[in-house]
DNA sequence: CTGAAAGCGCTAACAA
DNA sequence: TTGTTAGCGCTTTCAG
């Protein structure tokens, strides 16, 4: 027997309070039908006696428990950390807490880690995919939604529309009078890099249709620092005449490594080239100078996506879920 | 009644294996009281009708649930993500699930979140405290234990000597030359700021003592980036003739903050000024140039404070938990 | 070594 | 409106 501190149960106030578990059950489920002066004197012995429900009981009862899973590649993201806690803060206003899990981009440790939270039988569970495909079957009686990044099979997913936010910085930087444009876009099997990409390239290529000036590269590399330096390098070494005046990137961190090594080359960022990321993480800011970029709806997502878990059928419209740009100073007039 | 889906059960795997449900469950405690004949039959009848464990049936039958809580400040704190991955990690090795909750440096929002926690009947809890003194009274039953900073309660804790690894700060700068030394503190108010406030100037003051050369300036701000830029902006500005040559910061963060306003002030880092942070959060390995600081051993802690939980009274010898100097380009010898 | 049975704390169906 | 009671699935005595 586990050494079990005399703890106040249900019983306890019960007797107390001189009525029925049953009553003091219904107290507790603010089941309307307990008339006041009964009502009063429960809820006075719970304070009395400091009654705290037991949740593992209740879990067992009705076969769930109050807590929501949020399993995504790496906490250390600040961007995953960005929606944890937005996710965090909206599934407590719901009286619900919240499991961490990581899959380390590992698609098999992404299942094992959802399999362990379903074991808890949790309200439901809230996955930013490792990969584009799901990496776990779907449950008859738990909600499972996949947030920020689309997978191919079709699924219940909230995220925000990426072609779109991409197609706001090709917007941005046509405005600015840029036409020697280099586009690093993420990793080629992943949905939301080719989305980006494809978002940005078709924009643009609209937007300078018949322009003879106008030239687009396209880069990919993984969405990290690395990169960005890489391909940063790669345009801008040995390459004075036809330099690109932009640089689109499909994540902040590429973007910050482009800056990065742009100030090692010496081309002053945003005179000689203007720089856009991609999802506003915290660093973006901080940056010198501070980046331009799209910021994702991450609070937005985070309300949507717990919503979606409480009331999987809501019909509720739902919240605006675009991106926005976020101008800020490395970018500018494209040099004459 | 909540529509319950045909749920394997102990009982079910006891029918199908022809034992009862005390051999089952003696099976799954890996009791070796079991004889080979129906150990195998059992876990064949496991393994056949997929049967899992319920949990909260567990978690109500020991009055413990496999789960660890977090209470940090804030995920998007990057040394606190950090640190949550390493906890998240070691907790997983040990069958235990992590609930975070964050307390946003409020006192009663950290009470409340540990209470909350407390309430699940967890394994334990962690947590990174908000302020330098405990917000929530400590359970009989449940270990709690803080870390990364010390609180002024004497209480079980679990963080890196905070003056040591300032003084190797000191070390580094004395070692280079630096003799006209500002150092950014933290809060007054907080311990971990006078701790690294303390060791740095006691250990610099001890080195440079009685070099006529030797000016040290202190000054106090948030652990954020606009302190670093405030102070470095104060003491780099106008003052040209005895302008410090090296910033030792209580944090990366501040660090930065100063890296940044020497850059828009046209102060070059590393040759004519010096900066070192502290906690060598991912931004200080990016950040150009790369930022000299202080590492805290995150690993370390998270092991430690993880292994307290599961075996509170473990007399086993602590893992090292020293913090380390990490020389990146920030620094360099005193210019003449 | 194995089976039978009590009971963890709670909710909900059924009675009164 | 309130009381009584049967389990939820599991572990752990206690017998055998």
């Amino acid at each position: 027997m586990v050494d079990r501190i005399k703890t106040v149960t249900i019983k306890d106030v019960a007797k107390h309070a001189n009525v029925s578990v049953g009553t003091v059950s219904r107290v507790l489920a603010k089941n309307a039908t307990v008339k006041q002066p009964l009502l009063i004197r429960v809820n006075k012995s719970i304070e009395l006696l400091g009654y705290k429900p037991n949740l593992a009981a209740r879990a067992l009862r009705a076969n769930k428990d109050d807590v929501l899973g949020l399993v995504l590649p790496d906490i250390t993201n600040p961007f995953f950390a960005q929606v944890a806690k937005e996710i965090e803060l909206e599934a407590a206003r719901h009286g619900l807490a919240v499991i961490l899990a990581s899959s380390f981009d590992d698609h098999e440790k992404e299942a094992r880690q959802v399999r362990a939270i379903l074991d808890r039988s949790p309200t439901g569970i809230i996955v930013i995919p490792s990969t584009d495909s799901l990496s776990f079957e779907l449950p008859e009686t738990i909600p499972i939604i996949t947030i920020d990044r689309p997978v191919s099979n079709v699924h219940e997913g909230v995220f925000a529309d990426q072609e779109l936010g991409a197609a706001l910085a090709a917007d941005h930087v046509f405005e600015l009078g840029h036409r020697n444009i280099v586009y690093i876009a993420g990793p080629k099997d992943t949905i939301v890099s080719e989305q980006r990409k494809q978002g940005f390239s078709a924009r643009i290529k609209e937007l300078c249709k018949g322009d003879p000036a106008f030239k687009l590269s396209v880069h990919h590399g993984l969405f990290d620092y690395e990169a960005g330096e890489k391909v940063a390098r790669l345009v801008l070494e040995n390459n004075s005449g036809s330099r690109p005046t932009a640089i689109v990137a499909a994540s902040d961190q590429q973007a910050i490594g482009a800056l990065r090594e742009a100030r090692d080359i010496g081309v002053i960022v945003p005179t000689e080239l203007s720089i856009v990321g991609f999802d506003d993480i915290a660093l973006a800011n901080i940056v010198v100078p501070r980046l331009t970029t799209i910021r994702q709806p991450i609070e937005a997502l985070a309300k949507t996506a717990v919503k979606r878990i409480i009331d999987p059928n809501s019909n509720e419209a739902d919240l605006d879920l675009t991106c926005n740009l976020i101008v800020r100073t490395s970018t500018t007039k494209a040099p004459q």
